[in-house]
DNA sequence: AAATATCGGTATATAATAGTTACCGTAGTA
DNA sequence: TACTACGGTAACTATTATATACCGATATTT
């Protein structure tokens, strides 16, 4: 790929958004802003996401410093999950998007069967 | 999976955005609202995308009705794309995440490292 | 005249990622 | 005894992203 690149901050956008962009982040972050403080089962209930997914989903956010775990070393084990202060900011972005998503599913389901049925 | 949802609204959100929010449409979105109407190969060198994904990105978000697609029969061939009124109503929550990215990726990169070294 | 670049793609192949299934150890419950 | 909950991990498969090569017709360069 070329990549002669002339659009400086659509680097940097990417960057960003191939980490915390994902559909899994984002819904994970707007389940934490939701509801608080959850549990990873909590968590995995509520979004219908695979253990493996969201536990790699969270080790991300972890990682990125949008995510706190707190762990307790009780049987069955209990781990708690929240946002941090830049999961709060991210919070607010998302939730945009959260709420765009909602209000055009319909338009854009109207969309799709004018375009394939033009076939 | 068992997939027992009880978040009413995430379904749906994850719907819309495994559509029209990967990390190509986004940009692609982005580069539309700030420089409108744009040929092929100008999103292409703007982004540093592949071919193959700018082609397969363009003509979701067309079927979705985010983007308009006009061609004319010249040689060589050329073919416009700008954001319908659909896309423009995209643009604002769009804008919002790109330029959080933005703020945000020093300090993503700091929490990383900090992880990382706390190995 | 001959090679090369432009334009907007597609076909094929490979690399990376997402998702499924099965399993771990410990305790409580039926 | 057998099963559930908990928070994962390991191994595997399916899907998706990306790279590479090519297309036909013209304009430009050598």
């Amino acid at each position: 790929m070329l990549d002669n690149k002339q659009c400086p901050d659509c680097g940097r956008i990417n960057e960003v958004l191939s980490r915390v962009g994902d559909r899994w982040s984002v819904l994970v972050v707007i389940s934490l802003s939701q509801y608080g403080t959850m549990r990873f089962n909590e968590i995995k209930r509520n979004l219908g996401i695979s253990q493996r997914m969201l536990s790699l989903t969270l080790k991300e956010l972890e990682r990125d410093g949008l995510v706190s775990r707190t762990q307790y070393p009780t049987i069955p084990p209990k781990v708690e999950y929240a946002l941090t202060k830049m999961g709060e900011s991210f919070r607010e972005p998302v939730t945009a998007l959260g709420n765009w998503a909602l209000e055009h599913r319909a338009k854009i389901d109207a969309a799709r069967q004018a375009y394939d049925g033009a076939a």
